[in-house]
RNA sequence: UGGGCUAUCGCCAAGGGGUAAGGCACAACACUUUGACUGUUGCAUUCGUUGGUUCGAAUCCAACUAGCCCAGCCA
């Protein structure tokens, strides 16, 4: 099977890379007015997730937002760990988070920044909004800072430790590094206005007290910086041309600002780093909240975080989603400022236009009835040629068995058909893809009413699938040979949550879908996708495209996931 | 109620004074050895609302309305 995925290498099959004329961001229209303006020269982008947690969806926009820029400008993509808070980071996080970005394709050069390599240079930079009378160590507890703080409406209050003198600040500070007060006890606030209308200037904490072993530091350190001290200064230090956050941190631009100047890495904001935030990427009726998240695999309701119905990236990664169309899907879906919804279609969508050209499409029969062909000779058996893709002749062909019995899928086969059905039914002719005509003359049905067998007989004139006379026939159905069919599990998902009702119910607990998974232990499939490799892809003719589950397959009895159902426009009337 | 931001088709999203791009979704027809794909066609007299400026406004001005974010020693 492997040679029939080798074509997955054959890229553009169609020669066309139907990219389309797709308009400027306003991220980009942004940097190509700095370029032109020579406010810089140069551009330097970075992705900056804290190691808390798997990466989603959501982050897959940011990577390749700020991967794409970069390449899109000659500029260089720093991937770089925001790693200030110890008390919610494990190395676990950080290994998952660059297997992750690596296989979105975002080129990091193997090169990984951390922020807590430069928190030497940002107690430095404490030191100096000391010594400059822009910082003060304050003995007040969390409670009183956030009473001090005032509220929306109201100005906060000058904090009392606030008029501490330098040396005094200098000496607490110290002792603070040096591990003399308890974790809380203490903090360093910068010294900026507690009556700003923006909370975030109100003297904003910069570095608290936690003792806590630091996945990267070990115990070298008992303080650690707050993330607005600390990112503008990992980004000066790297030389970050655009900063690009979410919309939630257009609040904190002007403390970005006041840290970049005030610590002397710019003299203006105009040539610090420039903070552009943009919104988030959403999915309709999508859980992607990591409580939410950690319940249910807790629960036991989904297979660890890579869970196929998960829109983590593992998860998609698993299900079967490429590195492309995930790519695709964030182009599509657009860079802006409003809060934006996307439809899980889109997704789909990308999938669908990703894996059609490229994957092999064979016969998988998810729910199969037996079919016997009377007048086909008893133990005579044939080999059939068939085109792996019709639309990429570079798949090749492969040969499937044909002989008297076979399997057909059971929604294909309707004793007393409505209007415009078109499969097969009793007196009715259909193609069996690929191989023949045959027409049904009769069926068996059990004491229930299902139906255990059907009866055909074929034209022997028609192999290959069509006529010599040329009738035509309306249907063509996918099948199986019973003698050679091999016995696969093929597990079919809808949305976790139900989609009617929406994610949450009204107590805020999530309003499961019972039939996110439907597991078939025994569909029965071509012989050659018994072969089939960890990540291989297939479209199994009119049920979908398939992704070989790395996890759960074993020799002789793989697993398939359904990434995506093909569309459908046959209803039953 | 202070500050910040956003509002263009069911969902994304261009357009920044000259008369509403594109994609997804949806619908119809054609083609079809996948009811798929592909192709063709149709999908906003209207841009949150109300006024104003102008020969002309989604674009400029004013007022309003709605939604999102901020009161972690999280990021």
């Amino acid at each position: 099977m492997s040679e029939l995925n080798n074509a997955e290498s054959a890229e553009n099959v169609t020669g066309t890379e139907t990219e389309g004329t797709v308009s400027k961001n306003f991220i980009e229209k942004i940097i190509e007015d700095d370029l032109a303006s020579g406010r810089v020269d140069h551009v330097v982008t970075r992705f900056p997730p804290e190691p808390n947690g798997y990466l989603h969806i959501g982050h897959a926009k940011s990577i390749l937002l700020n991967y794409g820029l970069a390449k899109e400008y000659g500029g260089r993509f720093n991937f770089r760990f925001d790693d200030t808070n110890p008390t919610k980071e494990k190395l676990e996080f950080v290994e998952s988070i660059k297997s992750d970005v690596k296989w979105l394709g975002a080129d990091f050069r193997d090169e990984v920044f951390y922020a807590s390599d430069y928190f030497d240079r940002m107690y430095d930079c404490a030191v100096d909004l000391i010594k400059k009378g822009k910082a003060y160590v304050s003995d007040l507890n969390a409670d009183q800072i956030r009473e001090y703080r005032g509220t929306l409406t109201e100005p906060g209050k000058k904090d009392p430790y606030s008029d501490r003198s330098v040396e005094e600040n200098l000496a607490l500070f110290e002792d603070m590094k040096a591990g003399k007060f308890e974790d809380g006890s203490k903090v360093l606030r910068a010294k900026i206005d507690m009556a700003s209308p923006n909370i975030n200037m109100r003297d904003p904490i910069i570095y608290r007290i936690a003792r806590m072993e630091h996945h990267n530091t070990g115990d070298k350190w008992c303080i650690y910086p707050m993330y607005d001290f600390a990112h503008p200064i990992e980004d000066a230090i790297e030389g970050i041309t655009h900063s690009i956050c979410t919309l939630e941190f257009e609040d904190h631009r002007p403390l970005y600002d006041w840290v970049v100047i005030e610590c002397g890495f710019k003299n203006t904001p105009e040539e610090s780093p420039k903070q552009i935030e943009f919104a988030k990427l959403y999915l309709k009726n999508v859980v992607t909240g990591k409580r939410y998240i950690k319940k249910l695999v807790e629960d036991g309701i989904v297979d660890g975080w890579d869970d196929p119905r998960l829109v983590s990236i593992a998860g998609l990664k698993r299900r079967g989603f490429t590195a492309d169309a995930i790519r695709r899907f964030v182009e599509i879906s657009g860079i802006s400022k409003s809060n934006a919804v996307a439809d899980y279609a889109a997704l789909e969508y990308c999938a669908r236009e990703d894996m059609k050209f490229k994957s092999p499409r064979l016969m998988a029969v998810l729910d199969p009835v037996k079919v016997v062909i009377d007048n086909y000779p008893e133990d005579n058996e044939e080999e059939l040629e068939i085109e792996n893709n019709l639309e990429n002749e570079s798949l090749g062909k492969r040969k499937v068995k044909f002989s008297r019995e076979i399997y057909i899928e059971r929604e294909d086969f309707m004793e007393e058909p409505p209007r415009k059905y078109f499969r097969m039914f009793p007196g009715n002719e259909v193609r069996l893809m690929n191989a023949y005509f045959v027409k049904c003359v009769s069926f068996e049905k059990d004491e229930t009413g299902k139906v255990t067998l059907i009866h055909c007989t074929y034209d022997p004139e028609s192999r290959g699938g069509n006529s010599p006379d040329g009738r035509k026939v309306k249907g063509t159905i996918h099948w199986v040979n019973a003698r050679t069919a091999g016995h696969a599990t093929v597990r079919l998902y809808e949305n976790l949550v139900d989609e009617e009702k929406g994610v949450y119910n009204e107590d805020g607990s999530l309003n499961l879908n019972p039939d996110s998974l439907k597991v078939i232990e025994d569909a029965l499939v071509e012989p050659a996708l018994m072969e089939a490799k960890a990540f291989d892809r297939f479209q199994f003719v009119r049920n979908g495209f398939f992704c070989v589950d790395y996890k759960d397959s074993v020799p002789g009895k793989p697993v398939f996931n359904r990434v995506v159902s093909l569309k459908s426009s046959f209803k039953i009337q």
